[in-house]
DNA sequence: CGCTCAAAAGTTTTT
DNA sequence: CTTTTGAGCG
């Protein structure tokens, strides 16, 4: 997602590459272009080998770079290659970029680029027998796996999130049932498993955890995949959880192999999730003959923004680890606002500014502020990034109030949500009727009376899955027809590349993710969490709600957060921005049914002064309360 | 059984 | 300030 513009290196003519191999399986052209840190990783020789490499600096590109010379120019085949990377939309534009890379159809064919998930899915497809599931299971989401548990022991929605997350930490951090310590989460553990087999299903955590239980239960299934990829890379790696790590270490288990993993520690921000920045901070520990290598070279954030969000991951104390700029930079802009809504009218009508306002000079505007109209000409060069989901109402609202057209990225999907749930949930049925959950749920939702359930399979005999969709759609949801067609012309039409492959168009949406949802080439401003943002730039960030209690989060005493992933947070919405920042915060919040007055975040204190631009923006008035500025 | 209305609860980030 | 849940009624 670096669109395409990579840099050109001071130094590229100095180098050389003499490789070898090279003659045999022709150049790379690609490689010309990498500066001397990034192609000093990518010609990385064999062994285990860490690259540490900051926001901006080509991670993906040169994971990209590295596996095409391995193709290319060492002549590995594409089947002994596993990249993984962190979302599915992340594999799809690898895989993209790698076709652009190396033309020819055959060469990488027999590549395997996916997610951790999506890998492990594919190992339960092959070996679901071994696990007491039929080649047809389905995946059970997480929201349906509480509802699952609370019907199952009887709990209260509250106390059956609590058990879902138990369960989940166990096989996040694959612990086998033998070693669960606790009794009672024990025989828990054991009744929700026997009922996903009942039904023939595996939970989305299963995708890692039950291919790594084969792999320890079944030494037959582990040969398969021992050493059955010559090189392993890893993208995003100080991202990973216990799960996850295990898997690297049974696919390939010599401390000397060939694991290339690429991240960046100061980036972790999924340690809620099980992810730990110690696998990557330990990776030489662990691996003692690995190489190092480190890219300093920024070519998306300017020095001013890397210096200012340097100071949230206070890692100035190691002068040899700054990063370096593209250029100078411009100010970052910290706005103060009265009230959450006044923060995004003015998000709102500082894009309405920049965008399509009027080019006239501005009293304030000198060179080394930037010129931010020049600049940016498309609305999709502008993020608006928030740590919570709530706080999206008020921003959308703005947008809307200004007709600035957004995605939002992140959200539950269209077709996690009704009606188009439930036309999912019969096509899922249909193909499984072993699934007795779905069934009750379908029946007790009343999606489906309980005497039209044994016609189903019919529907998706020999039919492509649009047609399968149409029958469901026409039989079941006539009723909704008109309401909902917006919706069933979507599903409709993001069957249609599917064909017949219906079980392949189930994995989509039992895997896809809401930040797969972005699509960089629309006109119109994005709206995300700070999380999903991950990996993205953009020319203009605004980052709204930099207050104690939002930035860092900390609205429940309860569920404490770690301050240090918080700050870490905050790093990764910064250095998303190539030239301009915005932070915004707001002196009144109204959130989760509470009137707030926060503090602004404590996170801000630590930008020096001289990289600030203080704004004051006019408070909101609603339109109805406007008389009063007359009286 | 299905509707209405009032009281009560809700607590982040996601592959 | 929502959305969800439960009691009470036709
Ligand atoms: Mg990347």
């Amino acid at each position: 997602m670096l669109k395409g513009k990579m840099p050109r290196s001071p130094f590229h003519k100095m180098l050389e590459i003499a490789e070898d191999k090279s003659e045999k399986y022709g150049k790379l052209a690609a490689l010309e272009k990498l500066n001397r840190e990034q192609k000093q990783a990518v010609l990385h020789d064999k062994g285990p080998a860490a690259v540490i490499a900051g926001p901006g600096t080509g991670k993906t590109h040169t994971l990209c770079c590295r596996i095409a010379y391995l193709i290319q120019e060492q002549g590995v085949p594409p089947e002994k290659i596993l990249a993984v990377t962190f979302t599915n939309k992340a594999a799809q534009e690898m895989r993209k970029r790698l076709e652009e890379m190396l033309p020819g159809k055959t060469k990488l064919s027999g590549l395997s680029v996916s997610t951790f998930h999506a890998f492990g899915y594919r190992i339960l497809k092959k070996h679901s027998e071994h696990l007491g599931r039929s080649k047809h299971f389905s995946i059970l989401d997480d929201e349906e796996r509480i509802i699952l548990i609370r019907d199952l022991f009887g709990l209260k929605q509250k106390n059956a999130a609590t058990t879902a997350k138990s369960i989940k930490d166990i096989k996040q951090s694959f612990k086998l049932p033998g070693e669960i310590n606790d009794v009672h989460i024990f025989s828990l553990f054991e009744s929700y498993e026997d009922k996903l087999k009942e039904s023939d299903l595996f939970d989305l955590d299963d995708c890692l955890y039950r291919p790594l239980f084969l792999f320890s239960q079944t030494p037959s299934v582990l040969s398969l995949y021992k050493n059955r990829y010559c090189h392993v890379l890893v993208d995003e790696f100080q991202d990973i959880n216990s799960a996850q790590y295990q898997m690297i270490k049974k696919l390939m288990p010599e401390q000397d192999a060939s694991l290339y993993i690429i991240g960046d520690p100061d980036q972790a921000i999924y340690g809620f999730r099980g992810s730990d920045v110690r696998f990557m901070t330990d990776f030489l520990k662990d691996h003692p003959t690995a190489s190092l290598y480190k890219l300093k070279q920024s070519f998306r954030c300017s020095d001013l923004i890397l210096r200012a969000s340097g100071k949230m991951i206070n890692n100035a104390a190691h002068e040899e680890d700054m990063l370096i700029g593209l250029h100078r930079g411009v100010k970052i802009n910290l706005a103060e606002n009265t009230t959450d809504k006044s923060e995004a009218e003015f998000v709102a009508r500082k894009i309405e500014d920049i965008i399509g306002g009027l080019r006239f000079f501005s009293m304030d505007s000198d060179i080394s502020e930037g010129n931010e109209k020049e600049d940016i000409n498309s609305l999709s060069d502008f993020a608006v990034l928030c740590r919570i989901k709530e706080q999206m109402k008020a921003i959308e609202k703005a947008l809307n109030d200004h007709s600035i057209p957004f995605q939002k990225v992140g959200e539950t999907p269209f077709f996690r949500e009704e009606p188009i749930r439930s036309v999912i949930d019969i096509l899922r049925f249909s193909l499984n009727q072993e699934n007795l959950f779905l069934k009750q749920s379908l029946i007790k939702r009343k999606v489906i009376k309980a005497k039209n359930i044994s016609s189903l399979p019919d529907i998706t005999k020999n039919k492509s899955t649009t047609k399968s969709v149409q029958t469901i759609i026409d039989r079941f949801f006539f009723r909704q027809k008109e309401e909902a067609e917006d919706s069933f012309k979507r599903l409709l039409n993001m069957t249609e590349k599917f064909g017949e492959n219906t079980e392949e168009f189930m994995k989509y949406i039992s895997l896809g993710s809401g930040a797969d949802t972005y699509d960089p080439s629309l006109e119109c401003v994005t709206l995300m969490t700070l999380h999903a943002a991950k990996g993205l730039e953009f020319p203009c960030v605004f980052i709204t709600g930099c207050e104690e209690g939002i930035l860092p989060y900390s609205l429940f005493p309860s569920h404490k957060s770690d301050i240090k992933e918080e700050r870490r947070l905050l790093y990764v919405g910064m250095t998303r921005a190539e030239k301009y920042l915005y932070l915004t915060y707001a002196k009144k919040r109204y959130i989760q049914g509470k009137h707030m007055e926060p503090r602004r975040s404590r996170f801000l204190d630590a930008i020096e002064e001289e990289l600030i631009k203080k704004i004051h923006s006019k408070p909101f008035q609603e339109k109805n309360s406007q008389m009063k500025l007359f009286s």
